[in-house]
DNA sequence: TGAAATGTTGGGGCG
DNA sequence: ACGCCCCAACATTTC
């Protein structure tokens, strides 16, 4: 009798190092599947950029599974439909995959496991997207926790997570019951080709994701503390992508740190960065609720001002406020923004221009080759300060202030608002104060060249203290 | 992982 | 020499 072949249903784990899903089905003869399903994450299904990184990411896993003699098969349809149909189709005993953590991946997952019961089938699912799975850490009173800085402490105290399993070497592929998708019929890329420069910026796959840990392990990650903190420089990792499709687990860049040089320093900052990551899942896992709700239900009231022209300024970079409008032009460009000015950029949107942190979230969601639900949501609602561990809402940033300090000799505003690149530092972060000579000569006409602010410095802080104290009598 | 307002301190200029 | 004032620098409080 010949041994029953596995499936291997792949989502977000789009590696062939470190995936134990893989590991635990190449053992005999698999079947290795990722099906493309429109419906089943209703409004978080994955956002324009994330297509395009899904789309050149499907590429380079089919490639390395194919060189291992088990290629990928691609499906579109109802996954709770497909897989189980697909298992009977080949006989196959129990399906393997990595474990994901959204509200609806959860959902989707217990239907299938159920289709696949009724048959007398099993799906396995392997943890291995985390450094520690959502339910495995509780606090002093047995809750899951809500405070960053306790919860990092407590995975830094579990130690080492485990080392990562190696890569098969040899798959044993199952010849797929029909032909299944060529790439292309994914419809994955956009159209028009917004994402035309995408590729100047971006190398989608696992071999890609593995070249710049290595690489920004032994360069950027020693001065990690300060230059991250600099958008016009290359001092973050930029694996965020690579992690979110699981082209690169976290286990795998903890012990990338280990390796070159340990967690002293800028390592030790970048660490506690990944942990950040684990929270946000941790959060998501047990509040489900964090894409939809406040996670802080007085904020459910707070006196947002939808206005859609002022929301379209911020999108396409026509805020006025240079540090703003360079963030959400690169953003555009190239489908990422620096974390330093994603936080002043949000800021802005949710305070001075009191916009809901969920309308700047939806447009995250689409834009940011990163998208992921977790740190999305958690991010946003950290900086409007309605989450658990939230800045507090009273912490306004000024776009003056972390320009001049961020960007001092203005390499990213120069970059992506051109129409700046004369004026001297002093008023690069500031245009609309700088006196008429000055924007003569270096070619700036506010409102023609380049926009006066669509609200006045003061006046949005005010605004936005105000709604605050609006919400507070309210209680 | 904020910024502004307010308070405190101490050195130096000056009559 | 002394007291007074100014203000920069730093600390604390407030939003």
């Amino acid at each position: 009798m010949t041994e029953a072949p596995t499936l291997l249903w792949l989502r977000q784990d789009l590696r062939v190092a470190d995936n134990p899903a893989l590991h635990a089905a190449a053992g005999g003869p698999v079947l290795p599947v990722f099906v493309l399903d429109e419906s089943a994450a209703g409004r978080w299904a994955t956002g324009g950029a994330g297509r395009w990184w899904l789309h050149h990411s499907l590429a380079a896993l089919g490639a390395a599974l194919a060189e291992r003699g088990a290629p990928l098969l691609l499906l579109r349809g109802d996954t709770h439909e497909v897989i189980p149909a697909l298992a009977a189709r080949i006989g196959a005993a129990a399906v393997h995959a990595g474990r994901q953590h959204a509200p609806w991946t959860r959902a989707r997952d217990e239907a299938v496991a159920e289709a696949l019961r009724r048959d007398g089938r099993s799906l396995h699912l392997h943890d291995g997207a985390l450094l520690i799975e959502p339910e495995r850490l509780r606090n002093g009173q047995g809750r899951p926790y809500a405070i960053y800085t306790p919860f990092a402490r407590a995975v830094m105290a579990l130690g080492d997570p485990p080392p990562p399993v190696p890569a098969p070497r040899r798959l044993h592929g199952v010849q797929p019951p029909g032909a299944g998708l060529a790439l292309d019929e994914l419809g994955l890329l956009p159209r028009p080709d917004w994402a035309a420069a995408f590729p100047d910026y971006w190398t989608p796959g696992e071999a890609a994701a593995q070249a710049r840990l290595h690489e920004f392990l032994e360069d950027a990650a020693g001065e990690y503390d300060t230059g991250r903190d600099i958008p016009g420089e290359d001092g973050t990792s930029r694996l965020s992508p690579h992690l979110h499709w699981g082209e690169l687990s976290a286990r795998q860049v903890w012990h990338g740190v280990m390796q070159h040089g340990g967690q002293q320093g800028g390592r030790g900052t970048f660490l506690r960065e990944i942990l950040w990551r684990e929270f946000s899942h941790h959060l998501l896992w047990h509040r489900p609720e964090l894409p939809e709700q406040p996670l802080r239900s007085d904020y459910a009231r707070f006196p947002y001002q939808p206005d859609h022209a002022l929301l379209r300024a911020w999108q396409q970079g026509r805020t006025g406020y240079p540090i703003v409008d360079a963030g959400m032009r690169q953003l555009w460009q190239h489908g990422w923004m620096h974390n330093r000015v994603r936080m002043v950029a949000a800021s802005l949107l949710v305070k001075q221009l009191l916009q809901p942190w969920w309308d700047g979230a939806a447009w995250f969601w689409d834009t940011l080759v990163d998208a992921d639900l977790a740190n999305n949501s958690a991010n946003w609602q950290w900086v409007a300060g309605c989450g658990t561990d939230a800045t507090p809402y009273f912490r306004i940033f000024n776009p003056v202030l972390q320009g001049r300090k961020f960007d001092a000799d203005g390499a990213y505003v120069r970059t992506f608002v051109p129409e700046l690149a004369r004026l001297p530092d002093r008023w690069l972060h500031e245009p609309w104060s700088a006196p008429a000579e000055v924007l003569r000569g270096a070619g700036v006409v506010l409102g023609r060249t380049y926009p006066a602010p669509v609200v006045e410095p003061e006046a949005g802080r005010a605004r936005a203290l105000a709604a605050l104290r609006g919400m507070k009598a309210a209680e």
